[in-house]
DNA sequence: TAGTTTCTACAACGACCGTTGTAATCTACC
DNA sequence: GGTAGATTACAACGGTCGTTGTAGAAACTA
């Protein structure tokens, strides 16, 4: 995310001087503080302090100021966060090889209970996410849509392509709709535990995601289970 | 909501003296202004003009200024929400009376788009949540509980009687836990739609808003309608 | 070691904000 | 009309914040 790496991520042609990277760090910190205090709370010296940089260093790094720091902390967190998110999806659900019809709901909640425990894993980036849901008004359209196009929306195809996958092997009946399908999973497993949880503030003790993920994911599959297979 | 106000909202013996009331004026404009830009970025100066009053009257109105406000805001906002979200769920589903069974698809849908279309009824309010997500962590653990009890715990519990009910009927299969129910259903016909309006921000065009609430019934069906109507 | 780049401490600037005090004005009621 | 309470305009305060400039220290390269 620093401006000196290209967007595939690789660090650019110039190896790092300072000890340590100190635009990682940065982001790093502008993504905890920004999670924390929202933008317009969160203060530059409070984020080159936690960053162990000083003022000027941060202005030096991100010349766009403080506008431009929320901006690419939105995306490298997305992109962060969507990578891990892709990599538990593929780690479960392998759309070439389908799991067996007595093995779905296993696998199914596994892959859930992976992605629930993102909240915590991540729990920086989905508190920056509820501010940005917030400062939605304030940030520009595009840049909304960029972060939604790198972040989100990008998994939610990835699993769209597995319900599909899984419907074709007669695994699920998504009524002609995966992309429903999915988005439907997805606030199965994940709704009640953000609101119950005031939004990741206050964890819920892991039994209770465990058993709300578990009746999220039995729910699901009343729904969308095989016709020849109902629970 | 105003501090000569009694808690159950009835005015108090003293009747207003000023043209129009100016403490509820400053509630209103509070709650879009609060909404709009959040707490931080919101300015007193601001709330005051758009109420047509200035910044004195409204320091003699919330003592305990801008942070005060910003509760008895929250709290006015809940409670006028979720006055309006009973009055709807009464209108279409009397825990007394039960549809028959044929007409229970269509109540429920009539429920839910009654109960989307206050997301654009109700802009301000929402918007307002959406802060509240991201100040969580800025705002007391006790004044986050009296917020969601005014509001939407309350309505989860009447929905979860009414849900309750449609099983004692034969109606609905709740699997043991109406109140789970009741979670899947907010989430099915809801979550879908806040995600892809960015929380409100830019909203979708209605016959899609009315599309995802009628999959979401219907889903919602396919789990939770009684065994001996599959649909 | 010399040179180049990065980093830091420090000060300063203009702007905005929350809050309070004061004195004048307005409005409703007797 | 007089009175009491509500409302107003206005100024002022201390504080915070984003941003920039400057000069020197530190770290790395050749």
């Amino acid at each position: 995310m620093a401006s000196t790496d290209h967007e595939d991520g690789t660090a650019a042609t110039r190896p790092r001087r300072g000890r340590g990277d100190k635009a990682a760090a940065i982001a790093h910190a502008a993504c905890e503080v920004f999670g924390r205090d929202g933008y317009t709370r969160a203060s530059i010296d409070t984020i080159a302090a936690e960053a162990g940089a000083s003022t000027r260093t941060l202005y030096n790094h991100f010349p766009g100021g403080k506008a431009e720091l929320f901006r690419s902390v939105m995306q490298w967190s997305a992109g962060q966060v969507r990578d891990e998110q892709l990599v538990r999806l593929r780690k479960f659900l392998d759309p070439q090889r389908p799991p067996r019809p007595e093995d779905l709901e296993r696998d199914l909640l596994a892959l859930a209970r992976a992605w629930v425990a993102l909240m915590t894993d991540f729990r920086d980036h989905f508190a920056l996410v509820r501010h940005i849901h917030g400062e939605a008004g304030h940030v520009p359209p595009e840049v909304l849509d960029a972060w939604q196009e790198a972040g989100p929306r990008r998994v939610s195809r990835e699993l769209t392509v597995v319900m599909a996958a899984l419907a074709d092997h007669g695994l699920l009946d998504v009524h002609g709709n995966p992309a429903q399908a999915t988005a439907h999973f997805m606030a199965l497993i994940s709704a009640e535990i953000a609101q119950r949880s005031y939004w990741g503030v206050i964890p819920l003790p892991p039994e209770e995601t465990d058993r709300i993920t578990a009746v999220g994911v039995q729910t699901f599959l009343r729904a969308y289970g095989a016709a020849g297979r109902p629970r």
